[in-house]
Parts: structure tokens; C-alpha cells; sequence
DNA sequence: GTAGTTCCGAGAGCACTGCTCTCGAAGCGG
DNA sequence: CCGCTTCGAGAGCAGTGCTCTCGGAACTAC
């Protein structure tokens, strides 16, 4: 781990630039972070930190990332809190962490789902691995309960069918005839990356769910619903768990 | 509308640094902005631009209100060509303008819907009537199909018993008694100030389709879905539009 | 231990930004 | 025509990202 001398305190000037800029970033937001203002911070002339850094965007791809890991840190360590017996409070824990997280780290959160910062573009080869821990955790609350049986709703269903949910005599199963061409190969796809056993209609599903999740966080975090509209946000949010474990038939 | 020809040239010039302004977001984004830039396009000094505008944060303002006005009409253009009749294809026409509008214009809409630009704050005597016009022609859809007695569902339903739609005795109205308090509350209050006459669990679920149906524009117009896992996003939207009249009981 | 190499911080500098100030030249009303 | 307002130009200030050079320190090889 320690390495020669020279690494050990590179790697520490490192973490203080990290550092310093998360707590920039924190504090005045992603577009305003200034390389000299880190600089600044850490006693050292602005050029001296381009001996670590390289740009500024890199240094957002750092905290783009570090900022990933920890939603999803987050993320697994209150699914893993609830237990794997219930998935709709699996699934339910995971929507309340992302929740919580936004609402804690505004600025961090804003950098990851809000509008991509201009300019910066971030580097899919280093930011997909950590930014795909929050949905593969989703999926896989919705997998292992399509897998256990525990979906209360006919997961061969297409939404509307699934939202209005008649009785069908049993036996008649269809399998999701009504998804379009594309759409269903693309489903098909993300099925076999992922080894799923679910069918195309609860992974469309679940997109969806997960779409509706981050659009409910970001009209908290970045206050869309207006300044006084809702006293009590949280329980709208629970509110609409409610609706998106109804939908994907958790329970 | 004419006033002195002073006036009418200062409108004339106003009018052009808005345009230039536009075509620059367009461009560059929100952030990238450059008061200086507009300055050079329209062949003048920097200083000079302060004569009319006063600061960048007050060409952003008139950029977010034009913007709000631009997709509210949009909208309102798309629901009246939809029609009177169909409360869901009104539905639909108003989620497709918006998406459509978003992918047209994603610099402008990450304006409006993404991440607040950093030290800058949109004056909310300003923004919040233009910026009302989208949540305003939904609900008016919504209420208008519950006075029409459009709604398959039943409205007095909470959400998880409306997606798992049990068929229910007839003359057994339970009156919303699971949205807590707080919450129904909240929902009174919208409810008076926009003169709904839809329940609570109607207009609750209303809010979770207007956060929902932004979270899935976000997640195309800010490419969080990833570069190629959708090959025809549009057939996505489609099936999410399915599921969320399912959600509010449109036809 | 010394010589050579690598690393690192400081400083100057370039081009850019938002914004403020002054100054002189227009245009306008009385 | 005179006085007033408006406006554009220019200089300037403080800040930004980033590049370059230079001198000293640290490490490596002999």
C-alpha cells in the first residue's frame, strides 16, 4: 500500500486537493470550484496543483466519481439494513437513501443528476462503473423478487394492464406482446448484461421506477415543487413509494 | 407599444442581446454564459451591454422566463391540438411536448430543470409565473377528466390501492383516510388555490407524474441512461406515458 | 559521498471573465 | 441654441484556467 516515500505524499497531496474540493463544491457549488481557490486553500501557489491534478475537469471527474461511490455506499448499506426477506422494504430503503443523500449533499447530488456542467464532459470509462451501483442495487431488489415469487402483480403484463389490474383466468399467459420491437431488444439486451430472469415488462417497469425515483429527489433537491408548497415533503415521498412499489407489484 | 424612438431602440437592443443570448446558451450553456461574448456578437463593447441589462444573473433571469414561456406554450399548443374529448390523449400530447421540447432545446431545459446555476438564484416573483404554466395545464387535464367522470380508477383511492386495483363493493367511498396528515394538508391547500375539484389521492398522484414524467426527460436530455442503452428512447417514453394514465386513471 | 535525474513549488505571464468607473459624443426637450 | 439625458468606448480591477521557466529539494545510481 505505502509504496516509495514520494508516492505516499503524492497520494496524500492528493487526497487534500480532493478534499478541499468536495468541500469547495459543497459549499459554492460545481461550476464555481476554482483550482486556485483549492490552491489557495492548501497554502500553495495555483500552478503547484497542476502537478497532481492536470485540469479542473479532472478534478471534477474525481469527485464525479468519489461522489458515485458514496450514493452508492449509501445506497447498499441501507438495502443491506433492511434485510433480504421483504423487497418492498429493500426497495423502499434504497429510494430513501438516494433521497437522504440528495437532501445532504445538494451541491454533490446536482453534480451527478443535475445538467451536465458546460464544458465538462464527464469521462463515460471512468464514471459508469460507480454510477451504475444505485440501479444495478434497484435491479436487483426487483430481480430477486420477481425470482422468489414475491411480485404481487402479473410481471407479464404491460403497464397499462399491470395498472389496471383486471383478473385473467390463469394459464393465458401472453408475453408482453404489446412492447414495440425496439424497445423489446433493448430490454432483451439489458436482461443478458444483467442475467436477468424478469421479463421485459418489469424491467421497463423498472426503469421507469427509477427514472420516477431521481425525478421526485430532483424536484427536492433543486426545489422545483416551489418554496411553500409542500410543509412536509417527506410524506409525498412516501406517498409515491407506495405508487412505485404498486407498480412494479412489490409488496 | 411604440413610445419615443429612444425607447424603442433601447427595446430593439434589448431584444438583440436576448437573442444573442439564446443562441449562445444554446451553445455553450448556462454557465459558459458570457456577458462579454454577447458583447462582442453584437459588435459593441462590454460596457457597453450594462447599459441594458445590469448583471449576467438578470440576462439569465430574462433567458429562464422566455424559456418557461417557450415550453409552457409549446405545451398549451400541443394539448389544444389534442383536442377536448380524450382526457388521455390530452395526457399524452402535453408529456411528448415537453420531452420533445427538452431534447430540441437540452441546454435551455437544463436551464430550467437541472442543476441551479451556481451563485445564482432565479428571483421568484419573476420565474414562478412563467414556470407554472406546464404543472398548470396538467392538472388542469386531470381535474377536468375527474369532472368529466373520465377517470377509469377509482380517485378516492391512496396510490398502492389504486395500481392494485382490487374491485370494491359499490357505495363503500373510503375518503383518501392513508394520506397522513401533513401531506393532506399540503393537498388542500393546492387543491383551493387551483379550485380542483379532484380528491387528494388524485391530486397526490398527480404531483407523482409531473415529477415523474420530468425524471424521464432528465435522465434522455442529460444522457444519464448512458450512450447506447436505449436505441429508441421514444418507445421507452411511449411505454412510461402507458403506465402513468395508468397511474391517474386516463383512459 | 557525490553526480545525475527526477520531482516539485514559486513566480510570471497570457487570455479570458464580470463589473465599475470616467469621458466624450451623440440625441432630445425646452 | 442650451442643458440634460443617454449611450458607447476605453481603462482598469479582481478573479479565473492554464502554461511556461527557474531554482531548490529529494531521490537514485555509482
Amino acid at each position: 500500500m505505502a509504496g516509495t516515500p514520494r508516492e505516499r505524499a503524492r497520494e496524500q497531496t492528493i487526497n487534500d486537493i480532493v478534499r478541499i474540493g468536495r468541500e469547495q463544491l459543497s459549499q459554492v457549488g460545481a461550476a464555481a470550484l476554482s483550482l486556485r481557490a483549492v490552491a489557495r486553500e492548501l497554502g500553495v501557489v495555483s500552478s503547484a496543483v497542476y502537478r497532481y491534478v492536470g485540469s479542473r475537469d479532472e478534478l471534477l471527474t474525481l469527485l464525479v466519481v468519489e461522489a458515485y461511490n458514496e450514493l452508492g455506499e449509501a445506497v447498499e448499506q441501507a438495502v443491506a439494513a433492511a434485510g433480504d426477506r421483504n423487497p418492498g422494504a429493500r426497495f423502499r430503503a434504497l429510494c430513501r437513501a438516494v433521497r437522504e443523500w440528495g437532501l445532504r449533499e445538494p451541491a454533490r447530488y446536482a453534480l451527478l443528476f443535475g445538467s451536465p456542467v458546460p464544458g465538462y464532459q464527464a469521462p463515460a470509462e471512468r464514471t459508469t462503473g460507480p454510477g451504475i451501483r444505485v440501479v444495478f442495487a434497484l435491479v436487483r431488489i426487483i430481480d430477486d423478487a420477481y425470482r422468489a415469487g414475491a411480485l404481487t402483480a402479473d410481471p407479464e403484463g404491460t403497464g397499462q394492464q399491470l395498472v389496471r389490474q383486471e383478473p385473467r383466468p390463469q394459464g393465458s399467459a401472453h408475453h408482453g406482446a404489446a412492447l414495440p420491437g425496439p424497445l423489446h431488444h433493448d430490454l432483451a439486451a439489458i436482461r443478458t448484461e444483467f442475467g436477468l430472469a424478469a421479463p421485459d415488462a418489469l424491467v421497463a417497469r423498472g426503469t421507469l421506477v427509477w427514472t420516477a425515483l431521481f425525478g421526485a429527489v430532483n424536484f427536492e433537491v433543486f426545489g422545483q415543487y416551489g418554496r411553500e408548497t409542500f410543509t412536509d415533503p417527506g410524506s409525498l415521498f412516501e406517498h409515491h413509494l407506495d405508487v412505485f412499489a404498486g407498480i412494479l407489484g412489490l409488496p
